[in-house]
DNA sequence: CATGAATGAGGCTTCATTCAT
DNA sequence: AATGAATGAAGCCTCATTCAT
């Protein structure tokens, strides 16, 4: 089953040698609180309180409030977490051996991603319109280590003739992400959406995707 | 042709009577600066100093800067400037008589539209995030103005055998709008992005798009 | 007699046309504070309590603490007070026709100015260590308004035979200055000085300085 | 030759016994780093990190950075470098038989002297105006230590007849001194200074010297 | 003895908002 | 109605100093 993004960071913090107790706790509160109300919103005040932590303590490590963000939670994101998530998702993928089961497990399984990391995602697609770091990052990661990894099991299928071999592969992908997306969009958003609605426009999108691909 | 959402505002609120010379002067200013740096990081002497406008007269008719926004911006864009958009988008929509052209004129159209309001949307997907007015404006807007428009579209060609009457007209928008989207997300993130890559791309979308409506 | 730079100041700064009471009051307590306690030991907070003034205030007019010094402060001492101070020290000197009545001028003249200025220029005197803007205002001062007033006012006397002709007028302006403040540096160093010691240092040093450019 | 006062404290920090390496480093640090930027503009994290220590360190034997200055620094310069800087300076005084070879080696001596610890020099003359401390100090090493040698020495010529017996011994000096300095000012202020003009005060200063005391 | 993480007071600066003129 | 000076809370960050290891 998919851990949530937050439980993968806890995790690999715990694992850090040269990471104290406290520095920890900076970085998961930075990680909730960013999440939670955006980077804007956030004051260093608020972290250090969550952490339960001066305020000097979140500035021990990270030159500047950016710095906690760019240096200290996106390269553990990178490194470490973002490599997870792709192994997860590519082992479930790869056992599917038609269209058909390829795209019920691809929207499913990030249907239910984006269900389990509904605020971490709020706040880096609210950052990666106006920070260019975060953006590099989030383009860097696609292109090198998720796309790469999804494209290749789609020309396993394009192979086994399972998809149009009109359709470049990269671009089977980005509609696979963005229809995927487009109908978590309700839950990304608001806190109240109607779940049997969802669950009816979730089967009109892989008709659509399957129609699409085939 | 398509007229920006700035072009549009600006001539409206011209038009609108009981407002001020100053007060058109605020709106436009604090459109325009919302638009290019994003909410949070526009001050209100920011905006009084673009519209040359003292920092009190900003405060004349809105109470808060948020108030600026929801009750000064955002009822302009849903009175006036998104069925002016809805209209210019729908005129030449409607125009198509099978779903090939149809197609063509959606995607072709809202590229255009992105392309020219690249700056309003940045901040608008931005915002959308974290500020429940604005999600709600959104919302409404597009549930109220939008999706009724175009799916009455929808259905016309439905009713023309145009497109696969298994899919559900809110659906086949939803379809539409997602996969423009983000044939153009490289648009809207950067400064550079590869043109011939983008129009071999927005071929593929349209493609996808046929295959998946028919 | 002299008035100190201080006097002058507030003089000066109540005439200033389109400067309030509150920002008068925020450069006075500037003033004050640099030079009793330096400008690094000198908090926005200080001036803004001794100016009875929001710590708001004092950034009203002055973007930062630096800018207090050099484009608040010190513009009004080139301006207006060294002028000023030029202006009451060349009107006594020159009406000196012999040497002696020149010297003994010079030496009391500024004697009572270090006096009546102590605390503000022991701040010039840290500052112009490390801080350029400071040096070069300081040097600009002296050589395009003091310098040449009063080595005019030497040339006179060499010009009725009381100064050695072989002594340019710089080197004999400076060591007037020079030998003159020198003897005053127990009065601006320490709160407690031998007064008949410094009387007769007084007198030694004119003595001194008349032999040298006799 | 004159040796500059950091290689004087280099040579004899390393010879004190009860004082640890780390200590020494210490020292060394902190005399570089007041000179080079004051003592308000260096931090305690600075001086640890270029003496290669931790920062508890620097704590170790100096209760404050205070008193790393007061009990650690200033002492060694007062027992260990000043008497060192005397002893060169009069041995190279006491082989002078007329003045003008005195006035000429003083001169000299000093110029040469400042121009090896220009920025030492800078930090002290910065330092005086508002240190306690420092100001004790300086002016205790000035009256101990350096005025009873050079008056002595003042004395002998007197006795030959070489100076004006007018003067005070205590007056002599202190004109030797100031005047040296005075042409030193440009040197220590400025980064640029014409040396051609420099070497033309030198001489200048040197005759008004003369003048003054024979 | 040494380390360096942690502290927390305090510094500079910004900014939405108010109010006397 | 308009102005812009004034406010003061809050934000980010620095730094001398302490203390558990």
């Amino acid at each position: 089953m998919n851990r949530s993004i937050i439980e993968i960071v806890n995790e690999q913090i715990n694992k850090q040698a040269g990471i104290s107790n406290k520095q920890q706790s900076v970085l998961l509160s930075a990680t909730e609180l960013f999440s939670m109300k955006g980077f804007n919103n956030t004051s260093t005040k608020d972290i250090a309180s969550l952490a339960q932590v001066s305020e000097g303590t979140v500035y021990k490590h990270f030159k500047t409030k950016d710095e906690l963000l760019h240096a200290g939670l996106l390269p553990l994101y990178k490194s470490v977490v973002a490599p997870e998530i792709v192994k997860e998702f590519t082992n479930e993928l790869s056992q599917c051996k038609d269209l058909e089961s390829f795209v019920d497990t691809f929207v499913d399984n990030r249907i239910e991603f984006i269900h389990k990391n509904k605020n971490l995602l709020k706040i880096i697609l609210g950052e990666v319109m106006f920070n260019d770091n975060i953006q590099t990052l989030m383009y860097n990661l696609l292109q090198e280590m998720v796309a790469p990894a999804i494209e290749s099991l789609i020309q396993n299928l394009k192979n086994n003739n399972q998809i149009d071999p009109e359709i470049r592969n990269h671009n089977a992908f980005q509609a696979l992400a963005t229809n995927t997306i487009s109908v978590m969009l309700p839950v990304l958003l608001s806190h109240n959406y109607d779940v049997s609605k969802l669950n009816s426009d979730i089967s009109a999108t892989k008709y659509l995707l399957l129609k699409m691909l085939k």
